[in-house]
RNA sequence: GGUGGGUUGGCCGAGAGGCGAGGCAACGGACUGCAAAUCCGUGUACACGGGUUCAAAUCCCGUACCCACCUCCA
């Protein structure tokens, strides 16, 4: 069984050939580190980090490469407006995107690397392109560094659009291009409004890396000219990555062999963004679910689907989960075993996650049928690998919840609990129900939850936490 | 104007020519002292109008509505 992924590149799905066996490069375009991060961010790097863990199962040693733009326009705005130097800004937000990823037990990648940490490399790909005819200084001694966008005739094949039929850039400020679709590679400083830590020397004069040579440069340090896949949210398509596609193919690397496209977290049918005001940060979701759940709603619908978010959506998602969470307490702690084949057939067709996560339900479902000690030794195994592949194993330490201190908790709240459970068993062997109710009240008032199971009664916090 | 995507049962959300994915909710039942948990059962949905076909939610044509990109955006 073959790996087989849409490419939005052909607009269709494909077996997945890596350019070395046994090996996958995966570049990812992360973030500008401008403000942070909401759900719609962070459903873009749940996805990749689906495929990576999936690529990682069959066995790939991937090498994935999630970039940082720590410089841009925005971030020099905002940096100013808030009068504190632009770095500290984007380091910041750098920060609380490590922590929302964190979070919901997104992978940290191969390498992040970060724009500013790369000037050279962009220059001399800048140069590459001057020196081969793609490129040129603008004429208005701006400064500035211009793709030419008619100097490469495949430009738009990406996206399936011709330049000519591109809307007319409404350029109010032309600043020197040939073309108003030339985009900046280079972007010289702007004395009166920058500052002097945003400027790099260059031979174009001083200035900052356009954003989307960033990626080009990057991506070629770390996965070389040429690699596997590309991936990002469905904005990015253009111009971004038609625009890093023809910067690295002009430049002479054959650049990515597949492109993936994440859809949209949308809210009240619309995409979800700062600028529309509203965007949902990802602590606020998490005062409500916990981030496994947060990631089993997002691993729940297909990636290039849109998802209408809703707490009621997110709050039904959380409840199914809590299912599969609580069958594996009841099969108790151990090792992941062989994913099903109807689990990895889901997968193989273009990460199919909502028929994974079918297959995780039929199996939880399959396994309780019966209590069979042997039934749950061969179902749990199963549950266990497939959640691990999709990043929701609930044993992960990844989660947080497993820290010595709460194991210390847990053993405290273990024995008062102990104590009225059996003063509760005492009044149930004497058949005072009255008694017995009142005791399993007066816990639950503590927010204690209690079952009867055939193994004698168990507790559960309330809220689904443990 | 160009490009891409969408419209599925009470809700969420798959599928992509025949066989009712899965989840949540609801109702009935089993189990239980009662609950809880779990299991079993119950729903003939695919925007609209045509067409192709033995067979269409799936293909074709048309219509309506929605969204995204073409400017910074996961």
């Amino acid at each position: 069984m073959t790996f087989r992924l849409y490419d939005t590149a052909t607009r269709e799905v494909r077996d997945f050939r890596p350019l070395e066996e046994g090996k996958a490069g995966v570049y990812v375009c992360g973030l500008t580190v401008q403000s942070e991060p909401h759900v719609g961010h962070v459903r873009s790097a749940v996805n990749f980090d689906v495929l990576r863990r999936w690529l990682t199962h069959q066995g790939y040693q991937v090498s994935f490469i999630r970039n940082v733009t720590d410089i841009d326009d925005k971030i020099l705005a905002k940096a100013a407006e808030q009068g504190r130097p632009w770095f500290n800004l984007a380091y910041e937000m750098h920060g609380k995107l490590t922590e929302a990823l964190a979070s919901i037990n997104v992978l940290p990648p191969t390498y992040e690397p970060g724009a500013t940490g790369h000037v050279p490399e962009m220059l001399e790909l800048i140069d590459t392109l001057v020196t081969r005819g793609h490129a040129y200084a603008a004429e208005d001694g701006s400064g500035d560094v211009y793709f030419d966008v008619r100097s490469w005739p495949s430009y738009g094949e990406l996206t399936g659009q011709k330049v000519d039929d591109m809307e007319a850039a409404e350029d109010a400020d032309p600043r020197g291009k040939r073309d108003p679709r030339d985009f900046a590679l280079w972007k010289g400083w702007k004395k009166e409004s920058e500052p002097d830590t945003a400027a790099w020397p260059s031979p174009y004069g001083p200035g900052r890396p356009g954003w989307h040579i960033e990626c080009s440069a990057m991506a070629g340090k770390y996965l070389g000219p040429a690699f596997d896949i590309h991936g990002g949210g469905v904005d990015l398509r253009f111009p971004h990555h038609e625009n890093e596609q023809a910067q690295s193919r002009a430049a002479g690397h054959p650049f990515a062999s597949y492109w993936m496209h994440n859809a949209w977290i949308t809210t009240a049918g619309e995409k979800m963004s700062k600028s529309l005001g509203n965007a949902l940060q990802v602590p606020k979701v998490l005062e409500r679910v916990r981030g496994i759940e947060l990631r089993f709603y997002m691993v729940s619908a297909h990636y290039r689907s849109h998802v209408e978010f809703s707490f009621e959506a997110l709050d039904e998602a959380a409840v199914g989960f809590r299912r599969i969470e609580t069958f594996l307490d009841k099969a108790g702690p151990g090792e992941a075993g062989e994913v099903p084949d109807a689990f990895a057939a889901a997968m193989d067709d273009d990460l199919g996650t909502p028929a994974a996560v079918a297959v995780l339900f039929d199996t939880v479902r399959e396994a309780n049928r019966s209590d069979a000690p042997a039934a749950l030794a061969h179902f749990a195994p199963q549950v266990r690998a497939m959640l691990g592949v999709l990043g929701l194993d609930p044993a992960d330490p990844a989660w947080g919840t497993t820290g010595s201190d709460d194991a210390a908790l847990t053993a405290a709240v273990d024995a008062l609990v102990a104590g009225l459970l059996e003063q509760r068993a005492e009044a149930r062997a004497a058949k005072d129900f009255a008694r017995a109710d009142t005791i399993r009240d007066q816990i639950k008032e503590a927010g204690i939850e209690v079952e009867d199971t055939p193994a004698g009664p168990r507790w559960t916090l309330s809220n689904g936490a443990r």
